[in-house]
DNA sequence: TTGTAGGCGTTATCAT
DNA sequence: ATGATAACGCCTACAA
């Protein structure tokens, strides 16, 4: 590999001309200048950006945290940020917790070392606290969750609200014994949820059911077991809000097969509008997000971060939300796609 | 932030007895080692990876090639991939390449420049010779696309014969008249499941249907304009091999509202066994590939080599397909999910 | 067991 | 307009 200095010597100039030259800087004569791209060319030279990196103190790299790209949720919004980012020039690092906290802590560890200069957080699996001590070390932008205590900008939607639209939609479909789906209520955002769902239900006096398994539903398959326990357990409910479109279809899938219908017996919501959603048969009925744009926001606040250097304060950028209402919840009519 | 050189001061050592704690290397004393662990941690010490880098010539970080994060065929793959490297202590770059020639040299650069050890492409849309030139910088595997040329590792399921079972399969249900789909003819995944498409089709001496946007059938949109146009200018094509689970939900979707009853009048084949391939109702009948074994294996091999170094041939791993057979090619029966 | 000193490849400062 | 030189922070012969 050659380096600059091979450069300079088979030019016959400096390393100084060189470096001019490779960062398109002035004060080189045009004749200069072409000797220099000759010997780049002849000896294949490229710039080393450890190197780079060392000299500047800068990475263009930031990471993102997220717990799962099979997400769909997380995958078009990492799909949105990387866009974003490599149209400035910036590497993007993806980080999966699993879930895990230490994990998390472990990715943060990223700025601290200087593998990155400044780090998105679509899911937070630690203590405020803790996050917060790796804020010197670098922006970190917030995208999804809402920390009531974090002293850093943060992107989300009113998950509060969405709920409580969702859940109100149920009522008005004239559900009358409703359930609360999660995936965990040690999230912000199923506390958020649970709070809109509860506002509602209390509003309108309409009764729900509590089971453990009701926040353990995550995926495909929980949202086929919770049918299962439903059925057996208590057959009486008729709606069921339930945070995730895989999940919304999940039960589904097993009511179809055990001939509950939908929404007739069952009305069920999903959220996050995933392709899924539309192609199910009954169409499910769910909250949609602006992720892109969302995911370019975060991205444009971070880089602007970054490349003004110095602690900012916290900022909120709250996006709009919409129920998309199907036929997992209403009665079926022709509903354009 | 402090450098090995305020920790050496602090504690009343030489840098090289720093160092030598920090890689937990022999040849330092209890106490003295002790006064260092002290000193880094009164200074909030993390060492500079920039200048490891610089330093070790090594990155730790890996780049893996794809057009699109959002299919779910790529984020099962990245995720696996993701998360094997996580655990060899390397970080991982996303390289969305959005099916551009120019984006994915692009990201080729990554390696030149010394950003990443090693690369995996999962999608290729340069000749082979173009990309042949980035092999002196570092190591490349290919996961998914079989080239020909390639004088590198490589991973893949052959896809000519998982397109033949498939054809063969509608052949067998009784298919009359067939129709090929794919993303784009200049892809080496396509022309090879064409060429198990045509193999099935001539052995069999079953007819099928040409036509331009036939190639164009990348998501659910584009499968929903295919039916409606298969509806328009051929509705006796009774037999569609798609080589997209998305797809064949459009398909599937469109016809369901069109009163076309799948399998009956039209049976469809997707691939890649989706999560969507289950739900749909009809279930999509599909070709499943073992991707996370092929994700992990693709890391292990592309680490190897990076620790290795120098050059290494070409070696191919093939990994074996299977043909779900579900309710949109089969006559409607209890079939475990 | 510990320390000294040189170099990894760049870029910025300061002369000339 | 050009060049010498000193960092950036770390690791590692080599010397002691």
């Amino acid at each position: 590999m050659p380096t600059i200095e091979d450069v300079a010597r088979h030019a016959g100039l400096s390393r100084t001309t060189v470096s001019r030259v490779i960062n398109d800087q002035p004060y080189v004569c045009d004749e200069k200048r072409q000797r220099v791209v000759g010997a780049m060319r002849d000896l294949g030279y490229v710039p080393n950006s450890s190197a780079r990196r060392l000299r500047s103190q800068k990475t263009e790299t930031i990471a993102i945290l997220l717990p799962r790209i099979t997400n769909p949720f997380f995958s078009h919004m990492i799909e949105a940020m990387e866009k974003k980012a490599s149209e400035w020039g910036y590497q993007v690092i993806i980080c999966q917790t699993h879930y895990s906290s230490q994990k998390e802590l472990d990715y943060l560890e990223l700025l601290r070392t200087k593998q990155v200069d400044g780090m998105i957080m679509t899911s937070v699996h630690n203590e405020w606290s803790a996050i917060e001590e790796y804020l010197p070390s670098g922006p970190i932008v917030l995208c999804n969750e809402n920390i009531e205590e974090a002293n850093t900008s943060i992107i989300y939607i009113d998950q509060q609200e969405a709920a409580y639209d969702a859940t109100t939609h149920l009522i008005e479909q004239g559900c009358e014994k409703l359930a609360f789906l999660s995936g965990g209520m040690d999230s912000s955002i199923a506390l958020s949820r649970r709070r809109g769902f509860m506002k509602a239900v209390q509003q309108y006096n309409v009764s729900f059911v509590e089971h453990d398994d009701f926040n353990q539903a995550v995926d495909v398959e929980s949202g086929r077991e919770i049918f299962q326990s439903i059925q057996q357990e208590d057959a009486t409910i008729d709606g069921i809000f339930t945070g995730s479109d895989e999940v919304a279809a999940g039960i589904i899938y097993e009511a179809m097969n055990n001939g509950v219908s939908i929404p007739d017996d069952l009305a069920v919501v999903g959220f996050d509008n995933q392709t899924i959603s539309k192609l199910m048969n009954p169409s499910i009925t769910t909250v949609e997000q602006p992720v892109v744009e969302m995911a370019e926001k975060c991205v444009e606040i971070l880089i602007q971060q970054i490349e003004q250097r110095g602690r900012h304060k916290r900022e909120d950028y709250i996006f709009p939300h919409t129920l998309k209402k199907r036929t997992s919840t209403t009665k079926p009519m022709a509903i354009p796609m």
